[in-house]
RNA sequence: GGCGGUAUAGCCAAGUGGUAAGGCAGAGGUCUGCAAAACCUUCAUCACCGGUUCAAAUCCGGUUACCGCCUCCA
């Protein structure tokens, strides 16, 4: 049984999607004004981990995230590169593409733009207005936030609460458009030179929170089992799209809110984001560390929690992650003299042992921590295995692809065995020949030389081993 | 001001009533010609104060510190 913690109702409950073992995802993706940071990368990496476990629970997932393609900030992105809308928003549709490939984020399902959903969405916000539930004021559509009866559920606030903070905040010119202060854009009416499309209010663009609102009923359903995205997006963003959707279906809009915690920066912890200019993109630091390595750092630590980004912790993550690829690498390297035999059902127990406790730690919200500390227990138990005198064939391959499988929910894909280039392997033998003489300057003479060349020599019982550095 | 989250060894981090998982780093050891890798051993009384209990890191009350949301943000 799978439980999530639910931001709805601030408890951890056990997960029951509507249809049995389908499961109707959506995630909040970015804003395509830039290239994505570490931040954007975690929620995409907390999510995907969450997908993966999901489906190695075997539930068939849906999921869709958003490319927001019609904003602000792109119009001024577009501004300032002089680039049209579509070709600011086409290239970092790419980079995001190559940047959360390289994290090994599998792709979603779908992930449908605003600029293609644009009838829709205006079709959407006539709804609204017809059932009373905006207002359209000088060429710009409003949502009344208080007629919405559940109005500050998700953010656990209370609609005076949020007054106060709205009004405290909003300029003059946009409040005296609005009935109260806490209504919201769904539509807003152009600016000269903006680009735009044609509404029954005019020429105009949809406000930030409508258009996950349209695509996700759109292409998930009037309800869908999990929404998530990052914890900012709690107040307002995802607040606002209950009200939109529920009031437009009268349904329920999602069963479970999942949101992830953020990374932190600095001596101070403080959060990482675009407006605080503190962030760093994931297309700068993936060529200065193995992407595999951010990766393993973001899905190994629980989904809720805060990410404190170091470089100590990251190299911790470059020690911890190398230990995990060794591990499948020692079982490999015994193929080569492993016995025909049956599966020891000795490790076949310990593994099954190992792997329930696997599914238990991330049964429990997705715990991470846990379900890693299970793989350095299985870490060991393939490093033991790996040193026994006599193996067997179906044994190392047992652990290896159950090893596999575990390890693929973190987004780790283990290295197949290297093929042997054969300068290095008469080296190699120049070596043990020196060895045998016990030539041990020459022997270690030539260890140095292929070190130089980044390959690093171990010596086994079974023979002399290589790997890259 | 309102809402929420954290505080566990040098570091990262589990653990929600019975005397502190795991990892990194450190120390010692086994193996090795030496290494490397691996394995073994070792390393904390849980921010502070008070209370409940036979028993609390874990429950209750209070204090302190840090972070976030309430405004664009994953």
């Amino acid at each position: 049984m799978i439980q999530l913690y639910n931001t709805l109702t601030k408890k951890k409950e056990e997960f029951v999607p509507m249809q049995p073992g389908k499961v109707r995802m959506y995630v909040c993706g970015p804003t395509v004004y830039n290239y994505i940071h570490i931040g954007n990368a975690r929620s995409a990496i907390a999510f995907d981990t969450i997908r993966r476990y999901l489906e190695y629970r075997g539930y068939q997932v849906k999921y869709v995230s958003n490319f927001t393609d019609v904003d602000d900030k792109i119009i001024k992105a577009s501004q300032e590169l002089d680039l049209p809308v579509t070709a600011v928003t086409e290239k970092f549709i790419q980079a995001f593409y190559e940047d959360t490939d390289a994290l090994n984020v599998k792709r979603a399902d779908l992930n449908p733009r605003v600029m293609d959903n644009m009838d829709d969405i205006i079709a959407f916000v006539g709804t609204l207005v017809d059932k009373g539930y905006a207002y359209e004021s000088a060429g710009d559509v409003y949502y009344r936030a208080r007629k919405f009866k559940n109005y500050g559920q998700l953010s656990g606030q209370a609609v005076d609460d949020l007054e106060q903070g709205a009004s405290a905040r909003i300029d003059a010119a946009d409040q005296a458009k609005k009935e109260d202060p806490l209504d919201f854009a769904i539509w807003k009416a152009a600016k000269p030179g903006e680009i735009a499309w044609d509404s029954p209010y005019g020429k105009g663009r949809p406000g930030w929170h409508i258009e996950c609102s349209v695509m996700s009923t759109k292409y998930l359903g009037d309800t869908i089992d999990i929404h998530g995205g990052g914890q900012d997006l709690e107040f307002p963003h995802h607040e606002n799209e209950i009200a939109q959707s529920e009031a437009k279906t009268g349904k329920k809009f999602a069963n479970y809110w999942m949101h992830n915690g953020f990374v932190t920066i600095g001596e101070e912890d403080e959060k990482m984001s675009k407006s605080l200019g503190n962030f760093v993109t994931v297309r700068d630091l993936r060529h200065q560390v193995d992407p595999q390595i951010i990766r393993f750092f973001m899905a190994t630590t629980q989904y809720r929690r805060p990410i404190r980004y170091t470089s100590a912790n990251l190299q911790e993550a470059r020690t911890n992650l190398a230990r995990i690829q060794t591990a499948a690498s020692n079982i490999d390297y015994r193929l080569k003299d492993a016995q025909d035999g049956e599966l020891d059902p000795q490790v076949q127990l310990e593994f099954q042992q190992h792997e329930a406790a696997f599914q238990q730690a991330m049964d429990d919200d997705f715990n991470a921590q846990n379900g890693v500390a299970v793989v350095y227990e299985l870490v060991k138990q393939l490093n033991i295995y790996a040193e026994q005198a006599q193996v067997t064939t179906a044994t190392l391959q047992y652990l290896r692809t159950g090893f596999a499988k575990i390890v693929a929910v973190f987004g780790i894909e283990l290295k197949a065995a290297e093929i042997l280039d054969t300068e290095v392997e008469e080296q190699i033998e120049q070596r043990n020949a020196a060895r045998q003489n016990k030539d041990f300057a020459l022997s270690d003479q030539i260890r140095d030389q292929l070190k130089e060349q980044g390959i690093i020599l171990e010596d086994t019982p079974q023979g002399t081993r290589w790997k890259r550095e």
